[in-house]
DNA sequence: GCCAACGTTGGC
DNA sequence: GCCAACGTTGGC
């Protein structure tokens, strides 16, 4: 099963309302990039990933699923874009920060570190492992 | 089809 | 608030 992680400013839309919207989870819409479009088409129900909080507190801050698979996005008026939806599992006991993960052995190659503005990304089993494992889970 | 200009993202 | 990195747009 592949990860990801998902990037969201908390000022638009944040954990805590991600975990509000319980296990009927909510579309995860707004993607207009064609790498990020190319990892939500990859994704299969069931598949976890990270959700970040970029800008403000800058650390991975709980695990979400897949609940159901690319479909198009209603607010994309061009057409070409679309979304999955996802729903919150469980907060991560300590959240890892961006500062954390940068000094971690092992990650030296996670996107989020060299690539920063993608949105939506692969994480791999190794990298999955490491920054669960400094969650506290 | 190339590339300069511009807009956006996100870390600092 | 600044600026680097990146994506997109539009003129040629």
């Amino acid at each position: 099963m592949a990860h990801w992680l998902y990037k969201s400013e908390p000022s638009v839309w944040s954990w805590d309302r991600q975990a509000e919207a319980g296990p009927q989870g909510t579309f995860w819409n707004g993607v207009r990039n064609h790498v990020a479009k190319q990892n939500l088409m990859a994704m299969k129900t069931g598949e976890q990933g990270f959700f970040y909080h970029s800008n403000e507190g800058k650390a991975v801050v709980g695990i979400v699923e897949v609940i159901r698979e690319y479909y198009p996005d209603h607010t994309d008026e061009s057409g070409r874009f679309g979304m999955v939806d996802i729903k919150a599992v469980k907060a991560l006991p300590r959240p890892v920060t961006l500062e954390a993960i940068k000094a971690e052995p092992g990650l030296e190659s996670m996107i989020l570190v060299n690539n920063s503005r993608l949105s939506v990304q692969p994480v791999t089993d190794e990298e999955w492992a490491i920054v669960c494992r400094m969650g506290g889970l």
